[in-house]
DNA sequence: GCAAAAGTGTTGGAAATACACCCATGT
DNA sequence: ACATGGGTGTATTTCCAACACTTTTGC
């Protein structure tokens, strides 16, 4: 104990110490960079700007800029959203961060990556600085520095998450039909399912309200519009035990 | 298009704006923390340390420390590990990024999580300096920083993915029996299962190899014991559509 | 009336759950 | 002999997957 105790003493740090560390020796640039998902045309898309780097100007690149040393990672992301698509209103949720040594030309930046999915229709963007709009995701590809890692493991991530939670539902209008929600896991899973199951498996969780309205201007027969109720799902959602891999 | 353009050009950064900026204006400090989890008598169990700083000096915390400028961050984890613990040939993961602004007594530290599981008995602590040793995990409370935080998303994540991965094994003993990995995923489940239903999931899975020796030194019938056969797994690893929540 | 998508049930198989008794070993 | 946990099987239920025809609307 008294051996463990004189090692404590040897390695203890001030708090100026500290300080001092990261004021003068670590120079790390931290950046957030979101990616931002949307839907629209039966196609999933993802918000995509020109590199502000020089060195990169030809490259498409995702949404990102420098943390501030006086804001908060998440806010960061927020003002980092705001700013370069004027979007609000939008909930991000952290992914990953990637932080090679050489990933950033200009030194050592490393990034911490934030996805978000949101409905093309009712976020307008409010810049088009940058030529920032919206690309299929299937034809992404050579972004600037690491995004297109990036990229993949977030779809990667809301492939995954959009199956363990109903995120789906923030990428559609807020009255939308069974088709429109099937072609949405379809276009996010990239597979084909069988409709009547669907139908079936998402009326039996009960987290759809019918509102007694159908859908206008369809050349076909007009399919019923129903609502997500987040407080039914919030009641129903189920606890996960048991092993399964 | 024209005015786009404008735009562009207006915001455009060198390589030397951006490392200037890294270097004079956005003193952020980086650090790792590591959450290593083990089990032992039944019992899962975290790896703390006495905090280095003097004004924690009574609390417990996880394993970290800065990331260097010219160090990979996943290098940083494994060189941590290695420093504060002495463990080598550990697999991390990363769990998430910490970065509120006050977060770090010591000025603007953003943190990432890493997180492993360790088999207790075959990766002795090479070094006891600053109290490292094992806890159990429901003893855990009132750690330095916002360690107690970044400890609760770790056992959360790792509930999680243990149930979606055979994870559990590098915790457990190369030869184990069925009663050890029961106990173990009651562990770290919080939770009973049914002794004959674990068993049949568990061979129905065929990632278990019996190895035709029994448990020593039982005050009771001994068990048989098993390995678990990594190959088999990856032939088997099911593949994950459909929704579920 | 025709094209296009909406709407609807049943069945068989697989997997999960619940549950109770005998067996092998150490003391 | 007894205490302790090891080992085993079956019946029931629940969930998932596969599959085809009729209905409604716009044109």
């Amino acid at each position: 104990m008294q051996s463990s105790r004189s090692m404590l003493l040897k390695n203890i740090k001030t708090l100026k110490v500290i300080r001092s560390e990261v004021e003068n020796i670590n120079h790390i640039g931290l950046s957030v960079d979101c990616v931002i998902f949307g839907f629209d045309e039966n196609k999933l898309k993802v918000l995509l700007m020109r590199s502000d780097l020089e060195k990169f100007q030809c490259k498409w690149s995702l949404l990102g800029d420098l943390v501030k040393p006086d804001e908060d990672l998440d806010a960061a992301a927020y003002r980092i959203l705001k700013q370069r698509a004027g979007l609000d209103d939008v909930y991000l949720e952290q992914v990953y961060t990637f932080g090679k040594t050489n990933r950033h030309p200009g030194g050592r930046v490393v990034t911490v990556a934030y996805c978000s999915l949101i409905n093309i229709q009712h976020h307008k963007l409010k810049t088009l600085a940058n030529e920032l709009h919206w690309h299929d995701v299937d034809s992404v590809n050579d972004l600037a520095f690491d995004h297109k890692r990036i990229f993949d493991l977030s779809l990667q991530r809301l492939q995954k998450r959009v199956q363990e939670h109903p995120l789906g539902f923030s990428l559609l209008p807020s009255k939308f039909s069974l088709r429109e929600l099937q072609n949405l896991y379809e276009a996010i899973l990239s597979i084909k399912l069988d409709r009547r199951n669907f139908r079936k498996k998402l009326f039996s969780m009960e987290i759809l309200t019918d509102i007694d309205e159908i859908e206008k201007n369809v050349p076909h027969r007009p399919g019923k519009l129903y609502k997500f109720d987040y407080d039914k799902y919030e009641r129903k959602k189920k606890k996960w035990t048991g092993i399964d891999f």
